[in-house]
DNA sequence: ATGGTTAATGGACGAGCGTCCATTTAGGGG
DNA sequence: CCCCTAAATGGACGCTCGTCCATTAACCAT
């Protein structure tokens, strides 16, 4: 992280980059991206570190040099992913009109838009995922998005609840915030096993209609 | 006198097995349910021919022998996985009274049981649809589970509809159905993900207020 | 220029993988 | 009772895995 300062400097000076000189941040990302190429590709019981190293176009010892361990990049390339999850998420989300329910349907919208939910996300975050209950690191990542959304959601639907005056309904904000979880989720792996016939609109709709049932006057 | 001795012991007991005989059909079983318990146990990429056989407390050449290698045996536990969740789910619908709504119910009750859901079975659920993004033969099996699944909702949604007259909304039984797969599916991770957390009465309860949302006559 | 520091290389290495087969063992039929 | 078929064994095999290190190359400060 405090090499930023220094990655500006290389990306700022022309002198440098021609040749492929070293930078140590561009080729550790550059073993990320591959990492997870290759697990999108291959599958994550057929993603080595020969595979890994072909596809970053550096040399063997590279893993080693940056990550110390082939387990520590699967970890780091976890991370990366489930941070441009929020990265882009958080790009849809800026410059939104402070509506509620408009929120709740940005958000599901975002997770199924075609940056955050496609064949490569898709591939690899199965992949993680199925992996995650033997590797407490990774799960820990899928764990993290998990607990942000959910968060997020919470918020949203208790203004919504509180708006419509459900008082008596002590859980109904938490009923919409866990329905829509595990809807999203469901569509994530929907996606994956019925590419050719997902449908982003069909599937934001039939969200809606859910929460339709839940708060009538809002959705 | 021997030839009338062995007959008897061949046709009463099945138990052979004393001196630990040679019984290839229960070799083969063995190996099937010695690869799921590693799959649950150490996770898909660390299930070695080496960890199988040793949990099976066969010969290294019983794989080969029986399945033509470790691919093979992985797509027969992938399929006598999904198999062994039918069974279970149609003895648990079996003598049910004739009523739709609580035949959706039974479902979505089986889907989420102690005996369908439980911590080896999603973490098996899990490492399989993992890996079949990058492997045909196993991903065929898991869209046969949703494939049966969404046919007899689907069905029965069509009745619940018809009964409630909703000639005009061409989409509900769809939805139904869609919804209500997606859900589970979902609930399915979220249960890998917080295990200690999920409830399963909790987990039904919510799939019931989404359809009372689009059947508010019948849930 | 020179020396010191760190990035980067790529091959050597042992461990463990999955496959396969020569051999042994068990059981039923001739 | 013996023989033949099929089940079962377990070690040998070649291969690929991930790790690591001796070496080289690039950069910076002096």
């Amino acid at each position: 992280m405090p090499k930023l300062m220094k990655d500006m400097e290389k990306s700022d000076a022309p002198s440098r980059g021609r040749s492929g000189g070293r930078q140590p941040e561009k080729n550790r990302q550059l073993l990320i991206d591959a990492t997870l190429d290759t697990i999108a590709i291959h599958g994550i019981t057929e993603t080595t570190v020969s595979r890994i190293i072909e596809r970053a176009a550096l040399s063997r010892g590279m893993i080693h040099l940056h990550f110390g361990g082939k387990d520590n990049l699967l970890v780091a390339a976890a991370q990366a992913f489930n941070e441009a999850y929020y990265d882009e998420m958080e790009r849809q989300m800026t410059g939104l009109p402070d509506a509620p329910a408009e929120t709740v349907m940005a958000i599901v919208r975002a997770d199924l838009s075609a940056e955050l939910l496609n064949e490569r996300s898709a591939k690899i975050w199965h992949a993680f995922r199925g992996v995650a209950s033997a590797n407490p690191e990774i799960a820990r990542f899928s764990d993290t998005r998990d607990f942000r959304l959910r968060q997020t959601l919470r918020q949203v639907f208790d203004r919504i609840a509180d708006g419509e005056g459900h008082a008596a309904d002590s859980r109904l904000a938490r009923d919409a915030t866990y329905g829509t979880l595990v809807m999203m989720e469901g569509m994530w792996t929907d996606f994956l096993t019925h590419m050719d016939a997902f449908d982003r609109t069909e599937a934001e709709r039939i969200v809606r209609r859910f929460l339709t049932g839940l708060f009538p006057d809002s959705f």
